[in-house]
DNA sequence: ACATTACGTGACCTTTCGGTAACGTATTTA
DNA sequence: TAAATACGTTACCGAAAGGTCACGTAATGT
């Protein structure tokens, strides 16, 4: 393990409307005004600050078009983190192993199914 | 993604300590005393305090035996936000998708081959 | 019984985190 | 040029996080 393992990835990752944030950039690119509309709990100021928060782990990427500022998802962190914790604790489900494509795939299957019968 | 989306674990897990307390754990269980032991810039309190916040992840198990206390990993909650998160960002590396142990495999048997063909 | 070992708790302090209110700046548009 | 739009910043606050010190409890060894 690095020095510090992506502290600031795990720190940004701790926060649930830092993880919303992400889960809705995950449809694409956004600006800013839009991802603040979708917290209206929360202040403008609030939201862009989870933003600085995300920038600073390079979880997000903000760039400017005219007065308009476009922010979209950079998962590669996020990547790393998954990768290394897997093979870090693959040990602990060995055999029950994630084999992480089929895994999903199945579950995607699965909850198709569940629809289709009215799940 | 459900209401808090496991929010405790992401919150033991953001935590550089609580991260290297799990990575001993993972070498086997292990009594308080060695765990704080581990950590001799921390008083024990503190770092009891970080097992308190992991206990209530769920992330340790902690029994007695005499006056000794068992601490030991439960690396499920791990496991679950790893699967969760892998089928939700899997779009995003699609094809360089994670397939951890295939990959390791297959990097295994490239390497093997570059050394046949004499690479 | 008594010290030792292993562990836990109460009270407190400081910093960080998540948040608001109010104000400031840059780009379009009328 | 004035106004509207989109975004950013300075100043501040309460609560929670992470930490220390001192003290308390329970099992074990002599």
């Amino acid at each position: 393990m690095s020095k510090h393992d992506s502290d600031e990835t795990w720190k940004a990752l701790s926060d649930p409307t830092r993880r919303a944030i992400l889960d809705c950039l995950r449809d694409g690119p956004k600006q800013t005004t839009a991802i603040v509309e979708m917290f209206p709990a929360l202040s403008r100021f609030a939201v862009m600050k989870h933003l600085d928060v995300l920038r600073a782990a390079k979880l997000v990427n903000t760039r400017s078009e005219g007065r308009v500022r476009i922010n979209s998802l950079n998962a590669a962190p996020i990547r790393d983190i998954l990768e290394r914790w897997i093979s870090k604790y693959e040990a602990y489900w060995s055999n029950t192993l994630l084999r992480v494509r089929d895994d999903a795939e199945q579950q995607q299957e699965k909850s198709a199914a569940k629809r289709r019968r009215g799940g």
